[in-house]
DNA sequence: ATAAATTATGAATACTTATTCAAAAATAAT
DNA sequence: ATTATTTTTGAATAAGTATTCATAATTTAT
């Protein structure tokens, strides 16, 4: 039986995501990932099913891998409500750090994509998203966060200001760095912006 | 010379809202929003010199109106910064409870949209950014916001947050009420998550 | 009432682009 | 070396859809 050499459905989905941070998903034709990935638009077919197909497998490992570093996190019942957060929202900075053009896709194409992916089996997104719930509510109960705050709408608040962040530093990452920005978002969450 | 009766320019860009709302921008046909409009696919290029078009002219609308806020809240010298900031998270929120479609819009194709505002003569959306952060400014400047807040940071931090709170809202109206919301944001801004 | 000007129309056009598939190339098995 | 199997290819196909424009309808002016 033959042996694949080299890897063509890796190339492609990398290609698919330097086009799709490039130009958005909607603008990239799959003749330009066909090009970037050095294959033919013909064997895009071979490993995907069309073009959607890439940007779900884009998402589902993405998701994947965060909600792989966030039952971890769960399961170190040694780390306070408040530590959980904090790591909870280094990974998913660090998950972007190493790919920048990856952060610039989940930031503008996330969206278009949830109304697909709500019918996916594994929907790691939304698992990700009950286990971060779960932080918030230990926090309250505990008596370490404020009761004011409801959860649901604190998860969606927080989620967001992170995404913008990371859309704002992908597009320019010269003018400030990663590290800042994680710095300012933990104060920003524990403190607020008034002074004590 | 002929007067126009109906108001077919205002038809066309209320349909549009609805229909890139239901269906996102690129989804939506311009048939579909000749149809919802009651008109002919023709008149829609009497009004608008493409598709593209529309959506830019949605844009400048919303953000002009915000802008038009805004600057009245910076004039107001009565207010404290921390009114400041409230007041303008209240418009931008009050903006939305009329229109839910302008919201869906907003949080969907913003960001598709910067590429091509940038090169708009009267950018509103710059201008109100711009205005936003000479609150924040104040505000550490007068010592009530912490110095540890990068100004710049916030802003897209907190904005993101909203963008984000505003798309659950408007997908889910019945779930949560917008005033809920709205006073949630108020106090996370302030005092972050942890108990005084 | 007629002409002039304006506004509205939608079938036809032109263009883009995702997807297919028959054939070729590359590799493995005999 | 020959055959079988797998992988790759890209021109041709198919489908969709933004935009145009000649014509019609409507309103205003004379």
């Amino acid at each position: 039986m033959r042996h694949k050499e080299g890897n063509k459905e890796k190339d492609i989905i990398e290609a698919a995501i330097k086009c799709f941070a490039k130009k958005g998903y909607h603008h990239s034709k799959i003749i330009d990932i066909a090009k970037i990935a050095n294959v033919a638009v013909g064997s895009i077919y071979v490993y995907y099913n069309n073009k959607e197909d890439i940007l779900i497998k884009i998402f589902n490992n993405l998701w994947e891998r965060l909600y792989f570093k966030i039952t971890n996190i769960e399961k170190n019942s040694r780390l306070t409500p408040v530590e959980k957060i904090d790591t909870m929202i280094e990974d998913i900075f660090d998950a972007f750090i190493e790919n920048p053009n990856l952060a610039i896709v989940f930031v503008n194409e996330q969206q278009y994509l949830l109304k697909l992916s709500s019918t996916l089996s594994n929907n790691f997104h939304k698992k990700y998203l009950d286990v971060g719930e779960i932080f918030i509510k230990e926090g309250i109960q505990q008596n370490i966060f404020s009761s004011e705050i409801n959860s649901n709408i604190f998860r969606i608040f927080i989620l967001g200001a992170i995404r913008n962040l990371l859309r704002y530093w992908a597009d320019t990452p010269v003018k400030i760095s990663l590290a800042k920005i994680k710095e300012n978002v933990t104060y920003l969450i524990r403190n607020g912006i008034l002074k004590k």
